[in-house]
DNA sequence: AAGGCGGGGTG
DNA sequence: CACCCAGCCTT
């Protein structure tokens, strides 16, 4: 810890944000509540995911799930369509396995322990800091994004956000400023002010509350913290489906668990030879992801044969399906978009 | 400790 | 195009 932290009155910094989220803390549907099932609901969600992105994801899964019994009972395909769209689909297959953990293991009712909540299928440190602080009191820092970047200007400290170290490191600092009586909105705050007044680019600093106690934004550097090292790499990836019909009913297959699109459907991604005259279509397009830039190769094909479809399908293990069917499943976003254009 | 995992938005 | 987001899991 350097002098210059040891030297700020880090509690009065906490006061300061406390009280400026008693007045512009944002009007949220998962705010005014401590139970723990929505809290938990919504830290997933908003996991790398922005408010705008998954406020409708989040009140339809409540209205569809609105507890621990009705999530765990309900079909895992059912559960990941309310996640359509949202991305990083390990969290809908984990978010229903802990359902059923908290079931079995509990008795259905959300356990209030750290080394508890902490075990359920992905919950981590931070979403498991959410939940105690904000339901059941805890005087926990629940260190995001967020926290390395308010953090960071503050004390102009280049601490790598993108070490593993982090978590730790400004926990500590978080701790010092959190008023230990209300340690859910401290954390609220936090995130309040991160997303809307100390945003990643373009801060909001003359309407900061904390303007005065901001040593980067006294030195002019705002814009040099958060100190990240990971750059994020892009492979590329090139994907094949074909979309064989017959009699308006087209074959799909649930994906695994590995690699990318968890438990989303897709469409064949080879077809036998003897189907290759009955193509009538073909396109190209490419999709740029995080992580990945994918071209994708489409074909339309058209057997002229039921038996063969079928037989194409069982060997497969392909679902044959009409358009109105397959709302029922999810669909990659850029697989999605052919189903109506193709 | 490092890499992988989506989709939407922004500059 | 690069980077960001209420992170977690696997290796």
């Amino acid at each position: 810890m350097t002098s210059k932290k040891q030297n700020a009155d880090f509690l009065h910094v906490g006061e300061k944000l406390l009280a400026w989220y008693r007045t512009h803390g944002r009007d949220l549907p998962f705010r005014n509540t401590r139970d723990p099932y929505k809290i938990w609901i919504c830290e997933i969600i908003f996991q790398q995911t922005r408010i705008s992105q998954g406020l409708n994801h989040y009140n339809n899964f409540i209205t569809r799930f609105p507890d621990v019994q009705t999530l765990a009972d309900a079909e895992s395909d059912e559960v990941i369509l309310y996640w359509k769209g949202l991305g990083y689909y390990s969290r809908a297959i984990n978010i229903h396995k802990a359902a059923q953990q908290i079931m079995n293991d509990y008795g259905g009712n959300f356990p209030s322990a750290y080394e508890d909540i902490l075990k359920l299928r992905g919950i981590g440190k931070y979403t498991a800091a959410a939940i105690l602080s904000i339901c059941f009191g805890a005087v926990l820092p629940a260190v995001d994004g967020n926290f390395y970047r308010v953090l960071s200007r503050i004390f102009a400290d280049d601490f790598d956000s993108s070490s593993s170290k982090a978590f730790n490191y400004f926990s500590e600092l978080a701790l010092m400023m959190m008023p230990k009586n209300e340690p859910g909105h401290f954390n609220e705050a936090m995130m309040d002010l991160g997303s809307e007044v100390c945003r990643p680019r373009n801060p909001k600093c003359d309407e900061c509350p904390l303007q005065t106690d901001c040593l980067a934004y006294n030195l002019g550097l705002t814009t040099k913290f958060p100190v990240k090292s990971k750059r994020t790499k892009v492979s590329d990836l090139e994907l094949t489906y074909y979309f064989v019909e017959f009699a308006g009913n087209f074959l799909i297959r649930q994906r695994g668990d590995d690699f990318i699109w968890k438990k989303l459907y897709e469409f064949p991604n080879e077809i036998r030879d003897d189907f290759k005259d009955n193509i009538s279509h073909q396109k190209t397009v490419t999709h740029q992801l995080t992580h990945k830039k994918l071209t994708i190769h489409i074909y339309k094909v058209s057997p002229d044969d039921e038996k063969l479809f079928l037989e194409f399908a069982s060997e497969g293990g392909f679902t044959a399906i009409s358009l109105e069917g397959s709302h029922g499943k999810s669909f990659p976003k850029p697989l999605e978009n052919y189903l109506t254009t193709i």
